[in-house]
DNA sequence: CGAGGATTTGATGTTTGTCAATGATAGTGG
DNA sequence: CCACTATCATTGACAAACATCAAATCCTCG
């Protein structure tokens, strides 16, 4: 398995991005490459937290299940994401992280971090910028789920899926209709019919997973005006 | 005006918790004391962030405006919680910060809070902790919004914001049912049917400003399970 | 090809938002 | 101290949005 660190394909996006090649050099080479199929628990929340992830290639939700049994999903990572930093602060998970799609991700135990952390104080800062992160996407999506309505919400879920992979007209969407009802907090049917809707309009298509956007504009309507580069 | 950080009255609960009571006191007193009526603005979202600030007394709210020009409060803080630390990150303001009660707020500026961390490295651990807690808080509310219907939200509220203020029987709310309303994603109206029919049903009583909690386990029934681990 | 799961669609009910009016409360100035 | 005013809270009638329940259809994968 190849895990050398210095010549990983996501390390300038990774952690380690921030230290000098010498520090990478004497990690020692400390992660596991992990290669894992769609549909897995990565791990679970309230579970011990023993490691944390990054995530090389693929897409994986990190989930939190409501006293009802009703799940949110609370955030999607994509390449270079980094989960499981609770473990630092000797917490448990705080999610279930499930793969969305097939992912490649090296697992970094605990131990390894926290020796990380000491040798090389730059380290802090990007975890700072990390936990940073991961808050200013928890507030938007709680701004989304506190001001707008269903159809506002998958638009605009839509057009931040679409940047997040690139912003080709054609962008992959590993979410069934009910996981994106559970990060928008809509009901399967809800979703459904939005899509079925817009397809109609021909705003967008889809075919195996792939979504086509053909009115990007229309679909920033929806969304709730967001006319800031029009007007101002 | 007394601003001696090693006498503080929330120094165990501050950032300076952590550290050393010599390292306090070369600190030389770098924050500046402020008072504050309710109702005013401490800062605001988007702007220059050049300090961040120690809520020693009363409660501020953080909150985000939508494109569409609705208000999210995001939190809610309380006496030894500390805002505006996306300053040390060069970011703006992330939320606008206003009070909702008289409040006595510490003013550290940014330019003492960088040499802080580098003379003082146990700070980064405190300060990870802070974003870790901002993190769960907002999270915790986003399970809030994406799964629950509006009388479990504000159940399950009433009974947090119990908590958060000692457990008594009575407690003070310093929020509109407007604002109440931005928390939960609810508007005025339906706030105020599902409190005056708790009135009516003889779970709370309210008299200026006091929410008095009669019937703790009907709103632990209403707010859909669980209660715990709310505080966080 | 067939089975099982996911998606779509329709019919219906509940929840919540909207609009409008009224009642309560607190601060202000005479 | 008392009207006066502005703001907040309550209530009702209604409409819109969304959930729920129940089929039917589509897809995927063995």
């Amino acid at each position: 398995m190849d895990n050398d660190c210095l010549t990983c394909p996501v390390r300038d996006e990774s952690l380690f991005g921030a230290l000098p090649e010498e520090a990478v050099r004497r990690l020692n080479n400390p992660a596991e490459n992990l290669v894992i199929p769609a549909g897995e628990v990565l791990y679970r929340e309230n579970a011990e937290a023993s490691a944390s992830y990054t995530l090389k290639d693929g897409v994986i939700k990190l989930t939190r299940t409501a006293m009802n049994g009703r799940e949110q999903i609370l955030r999607l990572l994509t390449r270079g994401d980094v989960m499981g930093l609770e473990c630092m602060l000797g917490q448990r998970y705080n999610h279930t992280a499930t793969t969305l799609t097939p992912v490649q991700v090296c697992r970094l135990p605990l131990t390894a971090l926290k020796r990380l952390q000491t040798d090389n104080p730059a380290l802090n800062h990007a975890l700072l910028t990390r936990w940073a992160a991961a808050l200013q996407q928890v507030e938007m999506l709680a701004v989304e789920l506190g001001t707008k309505k269903a159809s506002e919400r998958l638009a605009t879920f839509l057009l931040f899926w679409n940047e997040r992979t690139g912003g080709h007209d054609d962008m992959p969407l590993p979410l069934s209709r009910t996981e994106t009802g559970e990060l928008l907090g809509l009901t399967v049917e809800t979703v459904s019919r939005f899509f079925a809707d817009w397809k109609r309009r021909g705003h967008l298509s889809e075919k195996a997973g792939v979504v086509y956007l053909h009115d990007r504009s229309a679909l920033r309507e929806l969304s709730g005006g967001d006319t800031s580069g029009l007007l101002s």
